[in-house]
DNA sequence: GCCGATTTGTCCGTATGTATC
DNA sequence: CGATACATACGGACAAATCGG
């Protein structure tokens, strides 16, 4: 089943780019050339470089046209601005994957836990640790809460699986929004204990709340990463003015 | 002179979220009456909620609403994937700046350099150190390269005041894109000798190349916070499924 | 379960403004 | 100046999801 027609395209440009069709800093064709090319009307070719453009793929400028900016990068890492599960992570670099579950409760949030995850005091929650191993080597270590009459019939189980997958094909979730905070931290004793961190005595941490299709709140999640190998692409553009 | 009117809803929206005249979770007015209250046609008011989605400001649901999603967050701090200067950074957080230069040298591009800052070998580089506070404390030591050729006369002077303000204002430059990567990175003797980085032996590093305009990138910096002041906001939507 | 009203999502067409060359 | 290109704005049409009766 073909998606949106916007998105068609937005994919059909993102893969010529990637695949080098165009040239780094060449023009893209003019949207009366992709209105031709893909028999659409002019709004739905915006919508799809306004897509590129969020991604950093490419650059607009009024009167010239559209710029090719895309760099293939070397170290390909971690999520473009995006909502990716570690597994879909791992298989984007083809890279193995596979995940310990350290620990699995259930807890009532009281007022310290509450404060520092977002969900309201009182609410049932299931607390898991998991240990996220990528190539062999342990590199991530999550603390997840996850409200319990919003995933419900969660398990051992499928913790050690993919949770996301489980939510999006079983729970038929849709995952929206997320919330993230980057900081870095000192270690914890657990986080000396499973991560092989050598010398160093901090962690890159991502904070974050994950929004449902109906707005609630139903994840927080805290994930620790070695430092040796974390990396965090952004894209940003600039607002005009103020 | 107002901006454009999209804009203009855009912000009107977003302060009215922000001032919480709608409540957490509450639905705004339906896009036909926002079009009757700004008097405009249905794609402007979408385009206005776009932004707002993007921001992390509401969540859409089709055939329900437009959701409020807000929560002041207390610890305001770095961009939310926009750009942004120290100086503005600062300003907005109602914090003093002040910026020490270090080091302000020229220099040409040689192969690592060019590898690992992404300029062409050869390039005539302005190199500076700078060294950021505020409200006193040293938080941040930036290595900022410069192609010469765009940035043109640039002085101490300048430097140590705001160079993006230097940028925009008198060189007229339109500044539009950025990648950043945050990693974690061993502290150097450099960052021993002018962040009080206490017991701490790593800190967080952003790197960035920046783009004017013209699709040139201009700049590239890497920025090296101290761990305790850093915290990096970012929204993520998730794309729609496969 | 069905139907209709409401609301957002997608797509099309057109007109005008503004920047570049 | 004119041609080309992107930016903004308006209008209308239909699809898909939600909700209440």
């Amino acid at each position: 089943m073909p998606k949106m027609k916007y998105i068609q395209i937005y994919q059909d440009l993102k893969t010529k780019i990637e695949n080098q069709e165009y040239e780094f800093q060449e023009l893209l064709p003019s949207e009366n050339t992709l209105i031709f090319t893909y028999s659409c009307s002019r709004n739905t070719i915006r919508r799809a470089i306004s897509a590129l453009v969020a991604d950093g793929y490419v650059q607009t400028q009024q009167g010239k046209g559209v710029r090719n900016i895309f760099q293939p990068t070397p170290q390909t890492s971690f999520t473009i601005g995006g909502i990716e599960s570690f597994r879909e992570s791992a298989a984007r670099n083809h890279q193995t994957a596979k995940t310990a579950l350290l620990c699995f409760t259930e807890l009532t949030a009281d007022e310290k836990i509450a404060k520092r995850t977002g969900f309201a005091p009182g609410s049932s929650l299931y607390y898991l640790q998991r240990l996220h191993y990528l190539d062999g080597k342990p590199l991530i270590l999550n603390h997840n809460y996850f409200l319990k009459n919003v995933v419900t019939g969660l398990t051992p189980e499928i913790a050690e699986h993919s949770i996301y997958e489980y939510l999006e094909n079983t729970l038929h979730m849709l995952i929206v929004t997320s919330k993230r905070i980057m900081t870095v931290e000192k270690m914890t004793q657990i986080d000396e204990k499973y991560l092989e961190l050598g010398d160093y005595n901090c962690l890159a941490v991502v904070s974050s709340q994950t929004y449902n299709g109906d707005g609630v709140m139903f994840e927080y999640t805290q994930s620790r990463h070695r430092p040796d190998y974390f990396c965090f692409q952004d894209n940003a553009v600039r607002r005009r003015p103020l």
